[in-house]
DNA sequence: CCCCTGAGTTCACTATTTGAACTTACCCTG
DNA sequence: CAGGGTAAGTTCAAATAGTGAACTCAGGGG
């Protein structure tokens, strides 16, 4: 299966996958996020080739999460701004951020620095349940259609590396 | 700049997508946490290439999102399981799933099934923030260090394609 | 005139993915 | 005990994608 294949799957996961299932893409979304617009700021803000840019710029206007819109003729010009879609993606990439922060200590580590506008604190991302309002916590989610719940290492004598906070 | 390098970056969404930036890497995720433990289950559910797999798995297991358990000799085998690292990615397939589900409609789209253990219903993830307790809308976020917040095609006129629900 | 900026494109190389077939080792059935 | 099945991978050639550098337009400034 080609994974151009995928944005026709039954399951939401395999095309949103297809959209922005991509090392490249993502970090695309992330200077988009930060406030890019521009091909020159997304180049320098990913220090990925051009060309790879220039390509997934294309891909995620092609998906409506981002619109190019010409700026000047004649030197033609473009930025690139998120659209509802795009903006809607906004709790993927703070979910993957507190994620990262969390688990993957690093010394060179820079936090965020995401600020919740309305009440001007830095925050981290809760998850909840919309039926209940409960914070949904690990392993209280469980998938239809198969029976089973996932299986987790919990249980098990010396993870390794598995022991973060 | 290779991928491999991204994993000693300071941006904490960089160094996620070095771990979990892939297609694939995705969808194996999704089959772990639908409950795939053993090799041949991830093949069934992803129909990607078992090379492919394979290399994904230890990918995972090299970051700690996964364990690799063996339970058997002499035929070896192996399953894999979640550690608490990979649990911990679950708010982020959720909210990418929910992305999917509200803003990538598709003819054969058929839900994740989600249910929360505790109450027992389908929900929807919501996300909000850790210091006021408010949900978190779309643009409600500002990410600090640059003083630009995201700049969005709100007010563009004929959106193509960016207005789902 | 010469160099600079912005937004890409082109090109030669390299690395990764794909799909199919092959391996190893045990179990089961006839 | 030959043949088939299962599980977990490997191996290999061919197709595809990513990389880095250089190049193209179309102006602007000095």
């Amino acid at each position: 299966m080609r994974w151009n294949e995928l944005e026709s799957e039954p399951c939401p996961v395999a095309r949103a996958v297809s959209v922005i299932g991509d090392r490249w893409t993502v970090l695309v979304l992330r200077e988009s996020f930060k406030g890019a617009t521009r091909f020159e700021e997304f180049c320098a803000g990913l220090g990925a080739p051009r060309a790879t840019v220039a390509s997934r710029l294309a891909g995620l206007v092609e998906a409506g999460v981002l619109l190019r819109r010409p700026y000047a003729d004649h030197p033609p010009r473009s930025d690139y701004l998120l659209t509802d879609r795009g903006r809607a993606l906004q709790p993927v990439i703070m979910t993957l951020a507190h994620w990262s922060e969390t688990w993957l200590a690093h010394p060179t580590a820079q936090a965020f620095d995401r600020r919740h506008t309305i009440c001007g604190h830095r925050f981290k991302p809760v998850v909840s349940c919309s039926k209940c309002g409960e914070e949904i916590q690990p392993g209280e989610v469980e998938y239809g259609t198969r029976q089973k719940t996932a299986k987790t290492a919990s249980l098990m004598p010396g993870s390794p590396d598995g022991d973060h906070p």
